[in-house]
DNA sequence: TAGATTGTTAATCGATTAACAATC
DNA sequence: TAGATTGTTAATCGATTAACAATC
């Protein structure tokens, strides 16, 4: 599509565009100064990332609303089924079970795994718990595409380097670790530890 | 503490080099060098980053681990503990009241609410789920200070507003919206939707 | 003292935004 | 055509990093 390299900061703005983009009725056309102030971006920026994909707009009348949510659509993946595999089956992992969030938008938990016997052959929502030393097979099986990772810090590492071993190449790691793992692979952390630590920072500061 | 502004990049870097801090025995003093190849930051940058705090380094020698840890704690605020109040005990909301890592660091989860009156009066983790209409009450009572929110998005923006009414100055929120709050008060926003929309993004140009 | 590493300045890099010619 | 808004260039801003004098 394009030659020069995306930032990838532009790609979760793309998600709020297309977020107002889908409460914004009323007219067939919006232009990048309406989208700015529902988004709270500021408009050239709008423009240049949208421009890394290539020409949307029509000078003068702004950008088609159907055609723009329908490109964003395209651009993110999210008009199309991902599967997805679930490693821990904890507390958090139940919880990413059963957020509908996901399936909302392709996103389909096909698989999940644990190493506890408690849980193996159970069934959550309407998916049943395997046995952790299958998961190689069954990734490659079912064809998964992103792996999800909730296990404690101490499993983490050796769970992402199965996952990628079977063929997975995008991550969901909500263990306190910065796994490695080689630049083939999108690891995205979600570390509620870091998260707090921040709003700690800010409560001390703040008076 | 320093007259520059603290960019809140800064913040996070802070909690991985006391990650690293911890892992590190063997000497006494750790060398930038040595801090930037545990975490994968750069050396001139944890140097910077430091000294927005203070001079806490010895020529020649490099920074006391131990006090080096204890002067993150401190800057953190993850030396002291913090009250802390959850909105919505839907999964999500269960899964945060048992994650451990709040009370390692010294957040402590002293209060749950929710609306739905299957839920309220029962106890999960030793924490009563209160009926949300306490929820203004309960927060000046029992001095809370922060507010994790994992109610649904069309409930979240409502939520918030009463929260900080009742004077808390620092949210984590999980529901997929963005909060209008003024900035007297800390918002994170830690949005699963948008996380796996990047995802599908690097699969779908990885190829 | 000589050697090592800090704290800090200055250069570099990359992202944001203002400005405007091109275009409908 | 005149007016509006795009796509894109150039200026600005802020964060990262290389370099080095200061210091132990």
């Amino acid at each position: 599509m394009s030659r020069k390299k995306i930032p990838s900061i532009v790609i979760p703005r793309l998600s709020f565009y297309y977020r107002a983009l889908l409460e914004s009725r009323g007219s067939d056309f919006i232009s990048s100064e309406e989208l700015a102030k529902l988004t709270g971006f500021n408009a050239a920026q709008i423009r240049k990332d949208l421009t890394y994909f290539g020409q949307f707009g029509i000078p003068s009348k702004g950008y088609k609303i159907e055609d723009l949510k329908q490109k964003i659509l395209n651009i993110l993946g999210t008009d199309r089924k991902w599967n997805v595999g679930l490693v821990g089956v904890g507390n958090l992992g139940s919880a990413l079970l059963s957020y509908r969030g996901f399936a909302k938008q392709g996103f389909e938990i096909i698989s999940a795994f644990d190493n506890d016997l408690r849980k193996i052959g159970k069934k959550l929502e309407g998916v049943e718990v395997q046995d952790i030393s299958e998961l190689s097979q069954t990734v490659k099986e079912k064809n998964i595409q992103i792996g999800i990772v909730a296990v404690p810090a101490i499993a983490a590492q050796e769970v992402i380097n199965t996952l990628i071993k079977a063929g997975v190449r995008a991550i969901l790691n909500f263990a306190p670790i910065r796994p490695q793992v080689s630049n083939k692979v999108e690891l995205l952390n979600i570390d509620l530890s870091i998260e707090v630590e921040r709003l700690a920072f800010f409560l001390r500061r703040g008076r």
